[in-house]
DNA sequence: GTATGCAAGATTGTAGACAATCTGTATATT
DNA sequence: AATATACAGATTGTCTACAATCTTGCATAC
C-alpha cells in the first residue's frame, strides 16, 4: 500500500479514517508500544514476576511483549532512570539487572516519597474547606475498608495494596502540580514493589497503618498543614522500620 | 516461560584487554552514544540553545550529533520523563517541544528541589563533626568566591552558576544517598535553566543568597539538622521569590 | 587437576529502511 | 474569491540488520 511515494497514483480517499481493518505490515503499530513496553515492564517489575537481581534480556521481553526490541529498550531506559532497573557496567556494554530489594534502599526510598507526599499533602491541607470536606470523606470510605479486611481476617489481601495507594493518591492529587505528581507516579510504584514482595510486614501491621491514617484525616480536617505533612512522613517512616523488620528476618533480595 | 537466569558471579578469568586500535565500521560506536546524546541535549536546553518552546526534530539532533536517531530518540524519551522536553499529544504521534519556562513551573520546581536539598542536607547536619568541619571549610570557600564576583561587579557571571551548584552539591553528595542524590542531579538541571536564563534575578539579588549560604553553613556546623533543612528550603524559596519577580518582568517563555 | 587460550553463541548498541501520520500548499470546483 | 480536495514533503514510530562485545564452554598444555 504505497502512499507517498513519488508516483503517488493510488487515488486514496484522502483524510478517510482507515478503518482498524487495515492491514498492519509491520507489527501492531498502535504508534504506542514504548508505553505499553514501559507500563507492562514495570509491572512485571513491582509484581515481582521479574524477581530482584534477575538478569534482563531485551530480546526476551520484546517476544514476550511481541513488539521489537526498539521499544523494549527505551521502556528500559525509563525504567533504569527510575531506579527499577540498574545497570552492571562493564567497560562499554551495560548489563541491565532488575534492582535488588535491600534495607538500606528501602530506608531512602521511604523517606523520599514521605517527604514527597508531605509537600503534597502540605498544600492539600491548604484547599478551601468544602474540598476537603469532599477529600476526607473518600479517605475515611477507604480506611474503613482497610478495616474491614483487617476484621475479617480477610487474608485475601489483594487489595489492600489498591486500596492504601487510593488513599495516598486521593491526598497527593489534589495538592501537588504537574511535576510534582509525576515525581510520586514514579516513586511511589517503587514502594509499592517493597510492599507487594514483603507482604506479610503490612498484613500483620495493619491496624498500625490505618491509625495513622486516622489522624493523617484529621489533620485535613483541621486544616493544619504541617501536621499533615507530619503525619504523611510519619506514616511512611514508620513503614519503612515495619518492613526493615521483615527484611531483617526474610532477608534482602536480589542483592548478592 | 524462564524469568530468572540464575545470576552467578564468578570471577572473571583476567582476560587480556582488546587493543583499541579495532576498526569501526559504522558511525563511532564508542558504546556510549545514548549518553553522549543526553547530556549534550540536556546541555542545550539549559543553555539555552534549544529555546523554550522550541519544537524538536529527532532528525536534526540526529545530524548535529553526528549520530542516527536511534539513541537520540532513547535520550529524548529519559529528557521527557524527567520534564525537559514534553510532549504536544496528537492522536497517535507526538511532538516534542523543549519544556516552557513558567511562573508556576519554576514554583513547583524550587519548591520541589528546596525539599530535596533539605532532606539531603538533614543528613548531612548529622555527619561525625570532623567530616562537618571539611564540609564547611569548602562551602565557606565557594561563598568567599561568591562574594568576591560579587564586590568585583565582575560582570563575568559565567562562573556564579558553576560555584553556586558547586556550593549545594558540596552538600548534597554527603548526606543524600544514591537515589536521592539522582534524584537531585535530575531536577537541579532544571532549575539552572531558569536561572541561566533569567540570570538578571541572581546577579541583583546575589548578596541575598551569599548571606543565605552563611546561615546554612552555620546550622552544619553546629550540627542542628532542622536548621539546615530550614535554611536550604529557604535560599530555593527566596530565589524563587526573586526569580518570580524577573518572569513577571520579562514573561514567560515558550508559552503561548 | 588447574590454568590458559580459542571458538561459538549470546547480547547489546547503532544505523538505516520503511510504514504511518501530520501539515502545508497548490489545484480544482463553485 | 472562497472553500474543499489532493498531493507532496516532513516527521515520527517501529522493525530488522549488522557489527562490536561479552560470556561460556571446551580443548589443550602444564
Amino acid at each position: 500500500m504505497l502512499w507517498n511515494r513519488p508516483g503517488g497514483i493510488f487515488a486514496m480517499p484522502s483524510r478517510v479514517v482507515k478503518a482498524k481493518s487495515t492491514l498492519r505490515s509491520k507489527g501492531d503499530h498502535d504508534g504506542n508500544s514504548l508505553r505499553k513496553a514501559f507500563y507492562e515492564i514495570r509491572e512485571l517489575i513491582v509484581h515481582g514476576r521479574l524477581s530482584p537481581g534477575a538478569w534482563i534480556v531485551e530480546a526476551d521481553l520484546a517476544r514476550h511483549l511481541s513488539m521489537s526490541r526498539t521499544p523494549v529498550r527505551s521502556a528500559l531506559h525509563w525504567l533504569q532512570r527510575e531506579g527499577y532497573v540498574i545497570e552492571r557496567k562493564n567497560a562499554r556494554k551495560s548489563r541491565m539487572i532488575v534492582a535488588p530489594l535491600t534495607k538500606e534502599d528501602a530506608g531512602e526510598l521511604y523517606s523520599i516519597i514521605g517527604h514527597v507526599e508531605g509537600l503534597a499533602g502540605r498544600r492539600t491541607a491548604m484547599l478551601p474547606k468544602a474540598q476537603r470536606a469532599e477529600i476526607t470523606a473518600r479517605l475515611k470510605s477507604f480506611n474503613t475498608q482497610l478495616r474491614q479486611i483487617l476484621t475479617a481476617k480477610d487474608s485475601r489481601s489483594a487489595g489492600i495494596f489498591d486500596i492504601d495507594r487510593n488513599f495516598h493518591h486521593c491526598i497527593i492529587e489534589r495538592g501537588a502540580g504537574p511535576r510534582l505528581l509525576a515525581l510520586h507516579k514514579s516513586i511511589e510504584p517503587q514502594a509499592e514493589r517493597y510492599w507487594r514482595l514483603y507482604a506479610s510486614s503490612i498484613i500483620n501491621d495493619l491496624h498500625l497503618s490505618v491509625a495513622e491514617h486516622d489522624e493523617i484525616i484529621a489533620a485535613i480536617t483541621a486544616g493544619d498543614a504541617g501536621r499533615v505533612e507530619q503525619g504523611l512522613q510519619a506514616n511512611w517512616q514508620n513503614g519503612c522500620t515495619r518492613l526493615a523488620r521483615v527484611i531483617e528476618i526474610f532477608g534482602e533480595r536480589g542483592s548478592w
